[in-house]
Parts: structure tokens; sequence; C-alpha cells
DNA sequence: TTCGATTGTGTAAGCGTTTTCATGTGGTAT
DNA sequence: ATACCACATGAAAACGCTTACACAATCGAA
């Protein structure tokens, strides 16, 4: 017996694929090829199915899809709590991305909740995989998340032997350039690191960085040239007070690790009547907008962002869609920006 | 016959409710009720249960869930291509909310997904309801999302006979704080509005505001008194550029409709050596970190973000909780922040 | 004791898809 | 004609879960 309307279909009261079927006289099976392989069906046939497709608004029920098909073009997005400029660019480009192949983002900044466990409720079981942003060393549970059931891109941490994929950034390229630079017109001795706390991936390398630059000229860095506490304008405000009390400020050149220290520190200056890039040349990280908003505009070390939201994207999807490839591991050079707050060379 | 072996339940190999009502030797609607309904079933069953869903580590598998249940505690969100410091603290705020009470967020940031066409793809059927914000009057099709199969609801836009939720800012209340201040010192003849283009709903109101404290202090706005173009820094810069030009800008207050236009106007002052706030006074708009990082600090008005991050998950789960309720319509202060860019008062 | 109520558990019917397999229908080479 | 193949379609079996219903067993209250 042949179904006679479209409310009949079942008790919910929703148009599903039965409803479609009807209306266009043919089987489920046949409208369900329509979808997923037209290929396989006559074209008056398939014409036809549209057509009550149309007609009815019908939209496939993507939980029945996804219990048959495990998949969901959801990717699951696991952001630490960073801020600002950093974090929004992050996100648009991923959802750039995301959304040219037909994914979607499933969004938690709550780093901590990545982990495997029931209680988590990422919502794990929904998303296809997931791609988690570290900046801390420690808790990094790399264990965990190759355990994971799900394909993983790392961005922001790498090691040798890891069985996911991952993204970083060279802190190294940039920061070379941007020392050498800085060092073409202050002494080794008067150069100053201020980053964040011991044990943030960033602020380490971007330090060591620094470090191998003094060396290279020779000079040993003095541990009163290494200041950390965090990524904040207060925290560059306050080392560069403290500098300032001491009369230290003085034909000095300072590497911040961030653009907001960076900036913290020329404001302080630039309070106490500081020359800048004259007697102080100061150079952040991060390249965001705020470089070219305050004076003097502010040099600084530019990071992929753009490009580390598409590779992170490109590379969930390879995952997801070739879980047996090799795990591949790339990493994004980071170049540097001069501006005032550094002063000109001509040698770039 | 009672089955053997976890791996003899399904022919994919994974552990389903099936493995765990084997292992504890019930049947699977036991299982189920432990974990939906615990109080139906018996201490001691539930104990078992409990001990071979962690032995088997099993995790509900959520689209078999949801196929039933019709629901994933997932929340769409859709912003506006806004930018910055903005859009990261609205994220953490929904997010922070959402996570606390048991949802999760699938994020898009182009707008233009959210309509209700089949081939949107916003996964718009994995999502319990959806959170648009809007920030352009123009092409608001506010019908197509009460037509939504979704709970809705909208930030940043009301109209009257609105069948949705509705979160919005008040411009007003900050708007009036703030021009009381300015014309406390500068006379209604000499204060400008820059601000972003006819249409975007924020600017609007925000030049509404303007418009009214001038007229109350008796002075009806001259054209030349208001200029928009977009929210950026550069456009300030460029309308300051042209003001200098003219030498217009001597004493005079400038209430720009968003933080980076006002930075951008303070910055080209500065740089031809007017006086803020002695000669130029200036308030923001947002509240933004950037306040405080450049100098002098600037005076904006306050945005509650968080607030309406809150707020708006509230709502949603409100409404997809009790779909029936009436449609609540919210309407949030600003407030105004005075710093150094407009000078002080005691009057505050 | 007997009879409802109450409580704990199992059976089985879906939920809306995809996909395998079988079937039928022409067309082309023998 | 016969055999073979490609093609289009339908029937039906999952997928892993929730939940209405039925059935026992237990427990007081009459």
């Amino acid at each position: 017996m042949k179904r006679q309307e479209a409310s009949e279909n079942n008790r919910t009261g929703t148009v599903s694929i039965r409803s479609v079927a009807d209306r266009a006289g043919v089987s489920i099976a046949t409208v369900s090829r329509v979808l997923n392989t037209p290929n396989k069906v006559s074209k008056a046939t398939a014409e036809r199915v549209r057509q009550a497709i149309e007609d009815l608004e019908y939209r496939p029920n993507l939980f029945a899809k996804g219990l048959l098909t495990k998949r969901s073009r959801v990717i699951g997005v696991s952001l630490p709590d960073i801020h600002g400029e950093f974090y929004s660019e992050l996100m648009f480009a991923l959802d750039d991305r995301a959304c040219e192949l037909g994914y979607h983002l499933l969004v938690s900044s709550n780093a901590h909740r990545v982990d495997s466990r029931p209680e988590n409720g990422f919502a794990l079981d929904l998303v296809d995989g997931l791609i988690v942003m570290l900046t801390e060393r420690s808790g990094v549970d790399i264990d965990g998340l190759s355990r994971l059931s799900h394909p993983a891109v790392v961005i922001g941490f790498d090691e040798p032997g890891l069985d996911v994929e991952t993204i970083v950034v060279d802190n190294q390229t940039g920061a070379r350039k941007a020392m050498e630079h800085l060092l073409d017109k202050t002494d080794p001795e008067h150069c100053y690191f201020v980053g964040a706390h011991r044990g943030n991936i960033d602020s380490d390398e971007r330090l060591n960085a620094f470090c191998a630059a003094l060396r290279k000229r020779g000079h040993d860095p003095r541990s009163d040239q290494i200041a950390r506490r965090e990524f904040s304008f207060d925290w560059g405000w306050e080392w560069a007070e403290g500098m300032l009390d001491e009369g230290l400020l003085k034909d000095v050149a300072v590497f911040a690790a961030n653009d907001e220290i960076a900036i913290g520190i020329a404001n302080a200056a630039r309070d106490r009547d500081v020359d800048i890039p004259g007697s102080l040349r100061i150079v952040g990280f991060d390249d965001s907008r705020l470089c070219s908003l305050v004076r003097p505009k502010l040099s600084s070390v530019r990071m992929p962002v753009r490009e580390i939201g598409h590779a992170a994207i490109e590379a969930i999807i390879r995952r997801i869609e070739e879980p047996d490839s090799a795990p591949r591991h790339a990493r994004l050079a980071t170049t540097f920006v001069q501006r005032e707050s550094s002063g000109l060379t001509w040698s770039l």
C-alpha cells in the first residue's frame, strides 16, 4: 500500500526521507542515492526526487546520518586562554578554511576539557577530529592526546616521536633577525629580554633565540638581562619602571616576548621622557594590530596566524579522511617587521 | 544465549551499550537507565553497570542518542565579521557560561550562512538552538530567523513585534553620559561625531545619542559635525588629518563610535602637536583594552560584553528547554569610563 | 492471607539514515 | 534466439540508543 500523505509518515511529524520517497514515488534508497551518489540514479528520477525535496523542504537528519557514517563534518577546537587579537584572527582563519572545505567548528576555550575522560563532555563523540592548541609545556598529556579516539592535530607543541600531526611556529627565524637588527646599534651587554613565565613554550623559545644571538656576539647573557613574568602590558610597564628607577634604561635594547609587554615598556619609558628609538630600542612579538596603533609604531616579529589556522584545518581533515597517512609536522616561519620603535636600518 | 565477549557485540568493534549490558549481565535498557534515570535502578545493579562502563571505557554514541532525543547540547553561534578584542571576549563569555551549563558551541563567523536554506550547511540540524549576532540593519531577514526550525536568540538587534529572544545594548545610557562630560568643557558647535557607515546599528544609535545631546543644549548639529565611514583606525586618522589641514581641530570635542577610530584621531592629532585633552577631547566606544594601552589613556563607553555573552547563553538555553515560554527582550546598559583623553571632571 | 501498589528489570519497537544484495530491464555481441 | 552486462531500483538489515509496555517480585495494609 502506498502512503498518501507526508504527514502520515511518522508520528513525529518530521519530514524525513520517507516523505520525500513517497512524494516522488520511489524508495528511500533512491532518495538517499540522489543525495549521496547522484550518478547512480537516472536523470529523470533524480529530478523528480529533487523536486520533492525542495517542495517538502527536506533536510537530512544529521544524527541518523552520523549514526551510520560516523561522520559529522565537525571539527573540535580547543584553545588555551589566550586573549585578544591572536584568538580572533586564529578563529577566523580556522573558520574560513573549515567552511571552504565543508566543515564546522566546535569550539572550547577551556583547554582542560580536552582529556579523554567521560566527564569532560567535550561532545567529543560528535566531532570527527580535534585541533588542540597548547602554550604551556606543563600538563601537556600528549599521551592522552594520541590515545584519543579521534584524529588530532596539535598547534604549538612538537616533540620528536610524536604520533599526532603538529603545527608549530619557528620562533627562531624571526627572532634572530630581530636580534641582529637590535645588535646592530646596541652592545650585547645592554640588551634585555622581557618575557612570560618559564614553561611557556613561545616565551622560552624566544628567550633561547635572544641568548643565542648574544652568544654569537661573544657575550654570555647575565641573569639580570632576562626578566620573566607574564604576557601583559602591566608586566612590561612594571619592569620598565624598575629599570628606570635604577637609571638603567639608557642606550639599551629590549626584546619583548610579545607586543603587549613591549608597549608597556614603551609607555613607561615615554612617560619618563626616554627617547625611543634614540635611547631605547624595542621589538615586540606577534605583530598584532597594536603595533601600528601605538606611537612610535612597534617593530615586531610576525606570527603567521592565518597560515597556522589554515594549516591546522587542512591537517585535521587529512587525518580524518586518510587516518592511516603518516602524521606530518609543519613548522611555519616567523618574520621580522621593522617599524619605528627599533630605529631604522638600511641593512634589511 | 548469552554473549561472551564485548568484541562479539557488533561488527564495528565499537564498545556499545550492548557490550556494557553483557558484561554487567543486564539488559541494555538497564544500562540506559543507569545513565539517564539512575533512581529507577537498584543500587546494586547500578554499581555493577557503572563498573562495566568504566572497565570498557564506554561512552554513549551521541548520534544514536540525538536521533532519539533530538538534542545535542550544542548551540550554534553566528557572528558577523567583527574583529579583535570584542570577538574574543564575547566568545569567552559564551563559552564560559555554555560550559557551566553543559552545552557546547558550534561557531561560524560567516553570518551569511545563517539563513535556512539547505545549502547553508551550518550543521544546523545538529544544534539545539542558534545565537545570531547582527550589526547591520540591512539584510537582517528576521523573518527567516523566526521561521527557523530551531530556537534562536538575536544579539544586537531588536524590533517591537519580534518573535525571537533578543539581547541588545543600550548605547544611549553610556553615550549620554559621555556627551554630557564632553559638553561640560566644549561648546556644542565644536563637537564632532566620527562613526561607521550609515546602516550599522551601533554606529547609528551612537550618532543619535550624540545629536540628542547637542539638541538638548539648544544646538542642531550641522552636517559637517558628523562623519561616517567605518570602524577603523585609518578612518579616524584620515578624518583627523582632514580636519587638521583645515585648522579645525582646535578646542574641540570628538565622540568616536569606537575605540579604534578614536585612537586614529588621537594619533593624528598628537603627531601634529595638538594637546589632548587640552585642545582636543576624545571619547571612544567599547572600552576595549586598547584604552589603557595608548597615551593619553582613552575615555570610552563600556560595552557589557561578558554580560551579553552570558545573557545570550542563558536565553538560548531557556528557549531550548522551554520552547513555549514567551521570548524575552533584554537591554543591557553601557557605562561611561573616564580616562585621560577627555580631560578630568569632578562632576562625575 | 489477599490484594493493590511499588519497584526493578527485560522485551521490543522505533528514531532516520546508508548500504548490501537481489531483482528487473534493456541493449549488445554472439 | 541466447547469453552477458550495465544500469536503475527496491527490500531489508543494520547503526546504537531511549522508552512504552509487560512482567515479576516484594511489601504493606486490609
